[in-house]
DNA sequence: GATACATTTTGCACTAGTTGTAAATGATTG
DNA sequence: CAATCATTTACAACTAGTGCAAAATGTATC
């Protein structure tokens, strides 16, 4: 993702206004590796704007995604997750436990969409998500159940 | 998945009952590659169990899926697809045009879990999804807009 | 700096998908 | 065939996200 001021002139450029609401939204996205979710990135956000609306969040970041400055991630975990690394292909590592998300880059340089032959599909996007345990869960599970702040209930 | 027979027996075995209800969605489950929604299957049930409950049908899908003989997709569409292919390790081709779901196993014989260092992260599975456009709604569009009964809405 | 106007924000109602509750039903076992 | 306890059902509730319209506010232009 492009930094605030870039992503400012961008959107005026492009028709768009620039409200205290996108910059900010903007700032708490630069460099997030995090995956938020819309909600956290609200939570975050009611802090300096009490005011302001969930709806205003999507809204923005929707708007980010069609500009393709952040990736849209749907991990089956309920909710959104919006990452601003957008630049280098790269994929996700789940942990089933705390639901933390990390990006993750293959050593191996794997063309996965050469794979599925083009007459029977034509690939457009190609992303692998490995679900398990973080380093952290396995030590935290192996002493006894802690409370995480991130923790996600699995069924 | 187990054939219908096989599963009533491990449900009983494992003290749970086999109704008309869950009998019915083994058989609507068993062979099908359509990748289903709990709302797809139920609109089958239906047919021949009017009172039915959506309800019912998410529990048995739970618990098969807890049993591990069906997988749970979460493929950001809105609703969870089920996939009772479970015997090989498979991947999915996600039309973005028509909704449509597909196995795909991989020619190559690529270990993708282990492209994770362990002690970065325990991967307990690891699955590629391709998004694109498959061969009929390629050639849908390239005619025209055509209605299709799988039509998503891509935002 | 003031003006005009389109864009944005907000609050609220609403949807879709899924889960919780509790009473009624029914499969299994002895 | 009766007792037991899992299961089903209807319905309410919940979560994530969206549609709507009135009010507010950036931005280009003068």
């Amino acid at each position: 993702m492009r930094s605030p001021d870039e992503l400012s002139d961008l959107f005026r450029a492009s028709g768009r206004k620039v409200t205290p609401q996108r910059r900010r939204i903007f700032e708490l996205l630069e460099g997030n590796s995090s995956h938020p979710t819309a909600e956290s990135i609200y939570l975050e956000l009611v802090k300096d704007m009490p005011t302001v609306s969930l709806k205003t969040v999507y809204m923005t970041l929707k708007e980010l995604e069609e500009m393709g400055e952040v990736q849209c991630l749907d991990l089956g975990m309920g909710s959104s997750r919006f990452d601003p690394n957008v630049d280098g292909e790269h994929h996700h590592l789940v942990c089933v436990s705390c639901g933390k998300v990390r990006d993750f880059q293959l050593s191996q340089n794997w063309d996965l969409k050469l794979q599925v032959p083009d007459e029977m599909f034509s690939v457009s996007k190609a992303e692998i998500v490995f679900r398990g345990t973080c380093a952290t869960c396995r030590v935290i599970g192996s002493r006894s159940v802690v409370e995480n702040s991130d923790k996600v209930h699995i069924s």
